[in-house]
DNA sequence: CCGGGATGGTACAGAACTGTCTCAAGAGAG
DNA sequence: CTCTCTTGAGACAGTTCTGTACCATCCCGG
């Protein structure tokens, strides 16, 4: 076999568990190594050989989901369009996402690069929210980190409502995009 | 002493239990016993003499914490009142108690009376918003389900916002309200 | 002044979780 | 086939949390 360019050679085990882990930790943040370990088919030993301690893979987890969100929304925005046309694309890309970023909302992440990645997450969203006022399509006078903590709600409860059942995964952005600059109040603006 | 008609001869230390426990429990749901009577100013003896264990106080604390917000929601809410009015009544009364009423977003709890009462709860959330879409202030081609979670983040961010100090609490419902019917889309309608 | 009840501090055993180690088994490359 | 690397299983000690018990202290009412 050539030398792999992939670092992880043999990367099944590894990956059952980042994804065990992720899903395990977003229902129950308090989740021990021992069922991730469970959940993930995989021996308690093996766990400890890939990560060193709870930590170390939660941080892991944190840049993966960072990463993903930033791959997803970069691979949906087009970058001539409209603001407005840009804030769907991001519901699009990333309410897909919600099962595998929610946990972030809980975790108590210490390591400084992720936590400084993700306030550069919020700032990207909060610049989107200026064009998005600078186009009219957000209204002037409602303060950025209200829009903001809207857009971050709705992706979640988007997401929530996609889970378990009640919505239809194809109408979730538009119905967020709705509820965002519509409101609930009346029929569907065109 | 006359026989107490209130039930706790002694109340402080147990108020103080309660109280530590909801603060503390909001922001880290896998806060220690020792953690809690540490922050109540109460030996950790107390704290067990009062509660046997960790779900007793847990149970206790959800069923105070849906009780204070049923009372706040009554005594606001004016019977004759549209459900337009009764909507801003109810984010009037419950915003302020987000920081109480966190928690039980994240815990689990097993006590069925616990979780059948906060079902009911949500069923009055409902119930209002059947209202609100005959009345025509809610748009009828929109799933209640979905009106219900966005009235229940509406009430976690707005809390949030003004626990944070973006936002002034005076403001909040008004926001809220806002939001819910109109988007963020146009100023604000009369 | 005196006694009962609540409290704080501490000690204790049991349980659960963590992190490390060892050893036998299995799968794949050469 | 053989060698190497990874894995699963389990043992082990150390730590933390839990629930209970005990005792000295304090406050309150009588």
């Amino acid at each position: 076999m050539r030398p792999a360019l992939n670092p992880s050679p043999r990367p099944t085990a590894r990956d059952a568990i980042i994804d065990a882990a992720i899903r395990l930790w977003s229902r129950n943040p308090g989740a021990t190594f021992s069922e991730v370990a469970l959940h993930a088919g995989v021996g308690r030993a093996t766990l400890h050989r890939h990560f060193r301690n709870r930590d170390e893979l939660l941080t892991l987890l944190a840049e993966i989901c960072i990463a993903e969100t930033n791959e997803a929304v970069a691979a949906t925005i087009v970058q001539g369009a409209s603001a407005r046309r840009q804030l769907q694309g991001m519901f699009e890309a990333v309410i897909p996402l919600g099962d595998r970023y929610s946990f972030l909302y809980r975790a108590e992440i210490g390591d400084e690069h992720t936590t400084a990645e993700y306030r550069r997450q919020l700032e990207q969203v909060a610049a989107l929210v200026g064009r998005l006022k600078s186009e009219g399509a957000v209204a002037a006078d409602v303060p950025t980190a209200w829009v903001v903590a809207q857009i971050d709600q709705l992706i979640w409860s988007a997401w929530n409502e996609v889970a378990s059942g009640r919505i239809a995964a194809a109408d979730a952005a538009d119905l967020a995009t709705r509820t965002l600059l519509y409101g609930l109040g009346k029929e569907k603006q065109p």
